[in-house]
DNA sequence: CATGAATGAGGATTCATTCAT
DNA sequence: GATGAATGAATCCTCATTCAT
């Protein structure tokens, strides 16, 4: 009983811990990049010493490996949060604006690119970002399917999973480029983005 | 004369060993990533010794800068074969099965990727890459602003712009998350392209 | 206080280990000067690994104007050794013939012709060495200033700066050029050092 | 005949093609250093190829060494433009301020140094380098030697030597230092260098 | 003679990882 | 558990020197 009492209370120091770890990764990774974060900065971030860290993760690989597992509770939480189809453009800008609760616990663009990148050499990571994607598919898949009454938009399953796909693009690719696209209109932006949403979400005629 | 004609030689002689480097380094980027891809790596895969390199390029950077530089060329060619909006969506997935002739020229979504990512970092090449895209959407307004009879969309000047970015999104979307997402259908994500694309380019009503 | 106690050890292994690097630094910049002299040879003459070092330095320049820094130290208390005019000479020929305790731990005049050299090109040391230089000056006009019955000569404020320079002059090159004339006879050498010095340390009649 | 003419013209482009790299060599040395100054660098500047130096030079030390040897003539041409004692301390300010003319030809102090300590490593150097004294030296001691009527010092021949290192420790010491120290006042520096070029030269009482 | 492309060893510096304390 | 000093391999880049043309 005693054992098992403070068995548990090292699992929980053990979670904390990693916890610890990831958000100054994350946050180093974001600000820095991959390849430019170091563990010492990690390490200075999560205030623990660099050899502390190998005690919970056997290596850098290792942290990015559940940096996206963690992702998917944050991607999972956000779509969860998507009501009627009605407001998704509106809540697609406030996501490329960055006015989203969640944004701060969610990796940003760069760093999912740079892990994307990566994921084409490490199979571990690919492996773990195939799950990543198969999941905020299937969650976004799970909205469009739906019904309206329940804040769904009431798709037929049968093409569900390559609409979100879609969706997923759009997105994504918005979030990417937009910040490089100084120049374009947000308001025509939407109204096409409208457009786009309507021919995804509605449905086959 | 002689001088003249030496001087074209020397000319293509630079010419063809920037062209080795840069072959070089697209492979080795493609393979391992612009940070794992060292110079000496790229050095031996281009037959040449490192120090020569640097008679070529002033530093690392500059190779991700010719690189995207030498796409540019190839993004035009492939977005100036583009004929009316018909065979729009088999041209795109001829692009993702990779079937597309220039595609050998043409970098990896990947390594896009990762010079996505470097682009948040170094300045330099986010001035490239925004070059780049602007280049590519201003290409691909032409196509949508062109007469119908001219291979075009004859779409009205106002909102082309965003109309080629959210274009642009799709298209390369589709080409990042295509092979993470085996389990798709082909055909189902062909026909729903095809009513997001009519909707894009057939214009406002 | 088991902590401040720490503390204290741990600035004192830093200082001991920045020691360590100074010294060996010094004598490979003596040996070999400050460009042959690699990282790789001061720390293995160290006998610590060359990442070590930075631990320490930000970079080699740094050591440099470390080096720079501790002669003020030495420097200085050599002048304040300094007693009556009377012994300067014989000071100075001891100096000249390293016979001085000092001497094992100030730099070697090949070592500051180097830095002075280094210093037409890197500011930072440019302004190192102007300050060490100033201080030496300051130093040596105390002691020209200081009253006779003080262990000084008594000279008026008024040129004593320009007169500590000329005397910095003949001392250093003497030093820098003796090893280079054997054949001087030091008796006649040491005469007419004396009536310069008579004619420095006396003071306008 | 003929033979022996074009071996005098080969030898005469030889040493013209000598100068030319040396001219250049001694321009990028003072300028940028000696290890500073690339080979190509040189080569640039004399309007040749790398390759070509080789020819005349069989490595960068020998062109130090060259150097040095040129220097010989120049400072000799300086030492024997010296007249009465009555104006050497205005030459001397003179040469402080670059103001000779043969100052473009002659190396810098800080080059000057630079070799000195390259001196302590490079036993050629070395020599040449007190070659290079000793003949400074002894061609000050003429002068110094010289009657009064012939525009020298009249010092009996005792020890002419010995005042000569000190003449040009103060000389050559001030040239070095005389840029560190701004705030010294010219005039007093200069009514003092009277007085000390006056016990010097004026001979024993 | 002359070129300048090519070499490749060697330089400073960084950083993931280990291990004595 | 925790530290952070220490390691040393690996990185980018430079440059004296050579040699095919």
């Amino acid at each position: 009983m005693k054992k098992e009492k403070s068995e548990t209370k090292a699992a929980a120091r053990i979670r904390a811990q990693k916890e610890r770890v990831l958000a100054a990764a994350q946050a180093c990774f974001v600000e820095r990049g991959f390849h430019a974060a170091s563990m010492a900065t990690i390490a200075s971030t999560a205030r623990m010493s660099p050899g502390l860290i190998y005690r919970y993760f056997e290596n850098k690989n290792a942290i990015i490996l559940a940096i996206i597992e963690q992702q998917l509770t944050v991607a999972r939480q956000r779509i969860r949060q998507l009501q009627s189809a009605e407001n998704l453009s509106k809540r697609i800008f406030d996501y490329l604006d960055e006015k989203e609760p969640e944004d701060e616990k969610s990796i940003s663009i760069p760093l999912y690119l740079e892990i994307s990148a990566q994921a084409t050499r490490d199979p571990q990571i690919a492996e773990a970002l195939r799950r990543y994607d198969v999941t905020v598919r299937s969650e976004l898949g799970d909205w469009l399917r739906r019904g309206r009454g329940d804040g769904g938009c009431g798709l037929p399953d049968d093409d569900v999973a390559e609409r979100a796909l879609m969706l997923l693009c759009l997105i994504e690719g918005l979030k990417l480029r937009a910040p490089r696209s100084p120049a374009l209109d947000p308001r025509k932006l939407r109204k096409i983005l409208d457009e786009l949403l309507e021919t995804l979400v509605s449905g086959p005629v």
